[in-house]
DNA sequence: GTTTACTCAATTATCATATCTATCTGACTT
DNA sequence: AAGTCAGATAGATATGATAATTGAGTAAAC
């Protein structure tokens, strides 16, 4: 039977909208109007008043108040009467929504962004792990070995390199039991995603594996210091080739 | 002239509602349910359709929906056609969102919550020290050693205790120059509201203040590794102290 | 008896329109 | 000058109607 079309998979947000949020008329505007404010469309002009929104992308202004609504929610936007709405200054983005970071991502793509990634990680996740190495339930550490062995497979081509590599750092996240330390799942993540390609290029893929052992040996040891430096020696060789990868750039 | 007052300050939300958030009926809805969500107020009990919402606090369903869809951006519900708006695992929760958070802290009061923020903040603040030894401005030095001079003054009654403190550690911070470091303002100020009547109550201030220097010192001198083990000091005194208020509340 | 297909109803999603409220601008008054 | 008022603008709110989605129950098909 032929069921009638959405509007919104056909007209309006053809295809690029981002799975992960909602097919909706108000999950597009959010990610037309959000993508737009990160590229910088915005940064020289006047944002548009709620109507022009409106009728620009053909939707009702209810749908473009949500949307908007949304993008204050996550700091992008505030609204105030006669004045408008105003796009706000970078700092007061809420970078750790998983949606701002994947629009930042979609930016023009720059190692400065990659390198404040994993100055982060480099704090985060050594003592993620030096937490994980104390607190972590016999389940997690399971979950970590499970990781690292999805690694070893995807060396012989029996997995992606790059979902195990993400399933053994959060893996090491969620064992540290604290709720903050978990948040951090998205964000590297994606650090992962963006950056694989200098960590496999440069370096061998073998060399990365006994690291992240190290990491697991200590952390089933219960050893938390050397769970802390195993996974600072990991992170801080990426960033120590981001640098160079910068270095080179700007000579 | 007796002006007609907003039904916002008197009818609805009377007084309680933070002031951080607008003030319209909007943000209202945003904070009262939000708060409710966090309390736990509908762990067990379905969450009320839209119009029940909106009907329960008096005001229209598009007040109700955007108030939803904030909530939604920032992690805490969930919206489908037929199965309603259901609250997400805390998992999900946006926990650097500003909102969120003092919606937390309104909670019943845990000390695990403030070891849990204290734990993030031995791996951040550390890190960020080491990153502004290196690559703060002059004009951000001398913002970290204005918030000790206010720390200083304050010991002499001339200045806010918490206020300085504040400043000092957010001044640190932005000498990161990482945009990710600097989202840490919110939390590192909300630990230190919730934190120091610790502080305060166990050790002097005097040698908080020592402690304090002591990374500025770093900082000033560029001493990258210096600057990251003065402030590890720092927190750590304090993750102590939390460690064994805990002992002895469980104990 | 199991699967498939269909209908129904509940709930969110969307639209259109009207009115209210806050706030800026500029003219007017004192 | 300083204060006051009127108009204009843009977001805030209300209302009522319609569409889309999907879980659950029910009938039909095999």
């Amino acid at each position: 039977m032929n069921r009638k079309v959405s509007i919104i998979s056909t007209d309006i947000f053809p295809s690029e909208m981002r799975t992960s949020l909602g097919r909706n008329l108000t999950y597009g505007m959010l990610d037309v109007i959000g993508r737009a404010i990160v590229i910088g469309e915005y940064d020289n002009v006047a944002f548009p008043t709620e109507a022009e929104l409106a009728r620009k992308h053909g939707v009702s202004r209810a749908v473009t108040r949500e949307a908007v609504k949304m993008l204050t929610a996550k700091g992008l936007l505030s609204a105030r009467p006669r004045q408008g709405t105003i796009v706000q200054p970078q700092s007061s983005w809420n970078l750790f929504d998983s949606d701002v970071l994947h629009w930042l991502l979609e930016r023009k793509f720059s190692i400065e962004l990659l390198r404040h990634f994993n100055q982060l990680r480099v704090a985060i996740e050594p003592e993620a792990a030096a937490l994980a190495a104390v607190q972590a339930t016999d389940q997690e550490r399971a979950a970590i070995g499970a990781g690292l062995a999805r690694m070893v497979a995807a060396e012989a081509g029996a997995d992606n390199t790059l979902a195990a590599d993400i399933a053994f750092h959060v893996a090491v996240l969620e064992g540290s039991r604290n709720p903050f330390y978990k948040q951090f799942r998205e964000m590297v993540a994606s650090a992962l995603a963006t950056s694989i390609h200098f960590t496999n290029r440069i370096k061998g893929r073998s060399a990365s594996i006994e690291d992240h052992r190290a990491v697991y040996d200590a952390i089933l040891r219960r050893d938390c210091e050397g769970a802390r430096c195993a996974m600072r020696r990991l992170i801080g060789d990426v960033l120590e080739l981001i640098g160079e990868a910068e270095a080179t750039v700007t000579t």
